[in-house]
This record gives structure tokens, C-alpha cells and sequence, in this order.
DNA sequence: TTCCGACAGTGGGGTCGCAAT
DNA sequence: ATTGCGACCCCACTATCGGAA
């Protein structure tokens, strides 16, 4: 198969809003794809290469040379090159990587180009990605998706769920079984407003869990080996030897657990989440940052133990395997039930004691995952802050034409102007983009480029937060962690909003 | 007919490691 | 020594489609 064949029909995708045109669309492609050409093909069209990553973004990607007239590049001369690509490595290699991306690109018709560039930044932005993929492979192989989904959450690979399906049906769909070593797709969490909402959700006893501001782990260990993984299914044991010798400690010699890895302050409370970010990254001397900044870890949920498979078990029964094989320090903090009040108390001393707050889960589903199903709910606080718009942002895509991204001032009483702390393009709907596009060019004033307008600081906005970071980016030394906007402020005005010493006294 | 679950898109701040400058 | 880049860690929110109710 060609490249062509893919950019052709990635553009018909990306010309049908209708979910169902764009599965008639891949699944007519996947019944035409080879047998060994199914999961590049699957891969390139849910947005994701087979190698993953090659080391080439959108820098490498600026400057495309001329496209030919002639379309003649096959997904394997693709696929190989891009292989080539990313084994460069050491001095040379990133002008290498660029020699060799211009070649694959002038090798190119315009379409190609277009469709591998995109994929390449990861932007397809054709409306389908890994869930409406899923429903393709269904159509395309006359399986139920409900079967591809259960095999991808076992496998976490699509690709290799999608062309077993193609090659071999359903039969070959459940030959795939949890492997110890091979992580499956982590569950996810919706989100809810208060433990009293997630409880209602639920219906009934829960159990309510301390929700940790680490990074996920998906601890496996199959005898003497562990491997430790990431949400996103990156390998990353030798950073975090702390869990390969608290696991290897273990009685059980068979496991998959899921869990949160965190560095603790001697006190005993969370760092920032930067610190154990930056402990998790770091890769060259794990030696003498384990020294510095020692892990803990928090587990909360037990997928398999000692040869049994716990996935399609209730909650509670995967709850009581977990507490069963893994001593209660390296639980995750959790309690049960169905009273709103003392959730409440349990998620305010969460929070109290510096976490991030609270997961309700049932105690009935399975681990569902890889679908935000219903069954856990996370709960955080909520800050907020009047602060002033500085600036705006051009959009892209569908927010092509619209100022979007929006940067943010606190009030200094010092000098009388403002201290930028982020920006935020999140909570605006189309009619509060209208709105502000129009307002923002009305106040324009400064210097303004292809991309931002800067405004007289007139707006005064109300933004939600989780917290206050440390900031080398911003001048004041601080940045808001997931601002978002809640509402404009017709009513206040700047001299009306909050101050940076309101902003620094929530830093941690 | 209305409601609501699932998805994709649109970007945010931070860190590390490496190659280029 | 510093900077730019790629790859990841954490992520919230709205619009839309189409099946469920």
C-alpha cells in the first residue's frame, strides 16, 4: 500500500464531521491494507508511529522541500525510514535526522507531505484518533468493538490489537491476555466538584482514596525481574530503583500493581510536584538523586497477583488482594462509605496534609481500562483569582481567527502594574471567543506580532487553579498550575484585582 | 424527542538530556 | 556555558456526534 492511499483517505476523514462517515472511511482502508502492513497503517491513522518517537518535531519540520508530482512511496519505505531516522544518535545526528527528513520529503507529493508532517508533530487533526479507530477495526474485521477494547486495554498497543482483529477475528482478540511485563492501559478518572457530587454519581458505599501529586506507576514483577511503568506506557525502572527493591521485597513473585510515586519532604509531606517530576526525568546519576530526593510510592489497586488475574473483579475484591499482598505503608490511604460528611472530612484532611485530594471509586467495577468510565471520580479543591488580561494569543485550528490563549496578570502595589503569571486558553466557549476577539482588538495597544496582541490591562477576568508553582519563566518568580477561565469580570476593575502578595502567599 | 457518554481538539507549566552554538 | 529541541510528567475544558432513555 501507498503512502498516498493513507493521506487520501486521512483528508476524507477530516472532510466528514460525521463520526460514522469517518469509521466508513478507515474501515474501507483497512479492508484494502496487507497483512503486514496493518498496524503502520493503523498506527499512521489513530496518530501514533510504530516507533513511537523518532526525535524529529516541528523544528526539523519547517522548512519542507519542493513535493514531487508522483506519488510511489509505500507505507514499508516510510516506515523503514523513519526507523533510520531515529536510530541516529551522538554528534551529527540531529543535522543527520534533518538530511534524512528532507530526503523522505522531496521523495513526497504535496498530500504526503501534508498528511506525514502532521503526523510527524502529532497533529493529525483529522477527528479520529485511537476511539474512533477502535469502531474501524470493529467494522473492518466484523468484530464488536466491545472485543477490540478489551484487547487493547490487555495489550496498550492499538496497532497490534487492530491487525490481529483484521488477521484473525475475534479468536485471535482474546488470545490476548494480561502479560506480566507487558503493561496494560492505566483506568482513568473523571472528575467531580465535591465528594458529596462523586458520591451521589456512585450510588452508595465507596471507597475514597488520598489522591497523590506523584507520577503513575504500573508496577510488574514476574520472579526476581520488576519493570516499572509510566500512564503512557514508557519504561521507566532504572529511574525508580526505590520501587524495584520495595516490590522485590514482596512475598508475591507474581504481580501487577497500579500506584502513584512520590518524593516526600523529611516531614513527611509532598514536595512540589516539580521535584518528583524531576526525580522521575532524571536518568544519568539515579544514584546520587535517589540521595537527594528518596521516592515513596502509593498503591492502589492489584491487577493481577500470584497467577490470578483481578481485572474483571469488583473494586473491593482487587482492594482486598492489594491489602492482602502489599504491607499497609505502601497502600494508598483510602476509606469506605456512603456518608457525605465524613467524606468530606476525609478529603479536607487530604488536602490538609498536602495532597491533591481525593479518587472515589466503586467498590462494584472492574478495572475498566483505558475508558473514563464512571467508576472512579477524582475531587480537587478549587482556587480562584481575579486577575487582568495582558495579552492575547492567536488560535489555531478550529480557533483559527479567534484570540484564544489569553496572558495573565496579578496587581503589583509596588509599581502599580502587573506581574504576568501564565496564560490560559481553557473554559472559553465560541461565543466568549467572539466576544473577546472583538473586545481585545478594540483595546489593542503595544507591541502586537503575528501571534499576540498585546491589550490595555483593562479586563479583569476570574480564573480557576489547582495551585501556585515556582517559576524561572515568569518575572514573578511564580506561575498558576492548570489556570483556566471562569467568567469575565465586567463588574471590577483592574485596581479591583487580586495582588501578586495574594498570588505568593499560595505558593507552597 | 431530549439527554448524556465518549472523543477529539486546543493548548497550559515544568523537567531532563542531548546536540548545536 | 548557554540555548534550542524533543520527549515526557502533570492536565481542564468545550463542541460534537450518536446511541440511550
Amino acid at each position: 500500500m501507498l503512502l498516498i492511499d493513507l493521506a487520501r483517505t486521512s483528508a476524507a476523514v477530516a472532510a466528514d464531521s460525521a463520526r460514522l462517515a469517518k469509521i466508513g472511511h478507515l474501515a474501507e482502508l483497512l479492508g484494502r491494507v496487507k497483512p503486514d502492513e496493518a498496524e503502520i497503517a493503523i498506527a499512521y491513522l489513530s496518530g501514533e508511529l510504530p516507533q513511537r518517537q523518532i526525535g524529529v518535531g516541528w523544528a526539523s519540520l519547517k522548512d519542507l522541500p519542493q513535493p514531487r508530482l508522483a506519488a510511489t512511496a509505500t507505507l514499508h519505505q516510510v516506515d523503514d525510514l523513519l526507523s533510520r531516522i531515529k536510530a541516529q544518535a551522538g554528534p551529527g545526528s540531529q543535522s543527520a535526522r534533518k538530511t534524512m527528513v528532507t530526503e523522505l520529503f522531496a521523495s513526497l507529493t504535496g498530500p504526503e507531505q501534508t498528511f506525514l508532517s502532521r503526523l510527524l508533530r502529532g497533529e493529525l487533526r483529522q477527528g479520529a484518533l485511537d476511539g474512533v479507530m477502535i469502531e474501524a477495526i470493529a467494522k473492518a474485521s466484523g468484530v464488536p468493538s466491545a472485543e477490540v477494547r478489551r484487547a487493547l486495554t490487555l495489550r496498550g498497543w492499538l496497532p497490534a490489537v487492530g491487525a490481529a482483529a483484521l488477521g484473525g477475528g475475534v479468536e485471535a482478540l482474546r488470545a490476548f491476555r494480561l502479560e506480566v511485563g507487558r503493561p496494560v492501559s492505566p483506568m482513568l478518572a473523571q472528575s467531580a466538584t465535591s465528594v458529596t457530587a462523586a458520591l451521589e454519581r456512585l450510588d452508595g458505599p465507596a471507597a475514597i482514596e488520598w489522591k497523590i501529586d506523584g507520577v503513575r506507576i504500573q508496577v510488574h514483577r514476574s520472579g526476581d525481574t520488576v519493570s516499572v511503568f509510566t500512564r503512557t506506557l514508557d519504561d521507566i525502572t532504572r529511574q525508580v530503583p526505590e520501587v524495584v527493591e520495595a516490590i522485590g521485597a514482596l512475598p508475591s513473585r507474581d504481580l501487577v500493581l497500579d500506584g502513584e510515586v512520590i518524593a516526600l519532604r523529611e516531614d513527611g509531606r509532598p514536595a512540589p510536584f516539580q521535584v518528583t517530576s524531576g526525580r522521575v526525568a532524571s536518568r544519568t546519576d539515579v544514584d546520587s538523586a535517589r540521595r537527594t530526593t528518596p521516592l515513596s510510592m502509593f498503591f492502589f489497586d492489584a491487577l493481577r497477583v500470584d497467577g490470578a488475574d483481578l481485572l474483571d473483579l469488583p473494586g473491593a475484591e482487587r482492594q482486598a488482594a492489594l491489602a492482602a499482598n502489599v504491607p499497609a505503608e505502601l497502600v494508598t490511604p483510602r476509606l469506605v462509605t456512603d456518608e457525605a460528611t465524613a467524606g468530606e472530612t476525609f478529603f479536607a484532611d487530604a488536602v490538609r496534609s498536602g495532597h491533591e485530594g481525593v479518587v472515589v471509586k466503586s467498590l462494584h467495577s472492574p478495572y475498566a481500562a483505558g475508558r473514563r468510565g464512571a467508576g472512579w471520580i477524582k475531587v480537587k479543591p478549587r482556587h480562584t483569582l481575579d486577575l487582568v488580561v495582558l495579552a492575547a494569543e492567536w488560535g489555531s485550528g478550529r480557533r483559527e481567527g479567534w484570540l484564544s490563549n489569553l496572558h495573565l496578570g496579578a496587581r503589583d502595589p509596588e509599581t502599580g502594574g502587573f506581574v504576568m503569571l501564565g496564560k490560559t486558553f481553557k473554559g472559553l466557549t465560541d461565543e466568549l471567543l467572539t466576544w473577546q476577539t472583538e473586545r481585545f482588538l478594540a483595546l489593542a495597544d503595544g507591541p502586537t506580532d503575528s501571534w499576540t496582541v498585546t491589550v490595555r490591562p483593562e479586563l479583569v477576568v476570574e480564573i480557576a487553579f489547582d495551585g501556585v508553582q515556582r517559576s524561572s519563566r515568569y518575572p514573578g518568580g511564580m506561575a498558576l498550575r492548570f489556570a483556566r477561565v471562569l467568567r469575565y469580570r465586567p463588574d471590577k476593575t483592574p485596581d479591583q484585582a487580586d495582588t501578586v502578595d495574594t498570588v505568593r502567599a499560595l505558593m507552597i
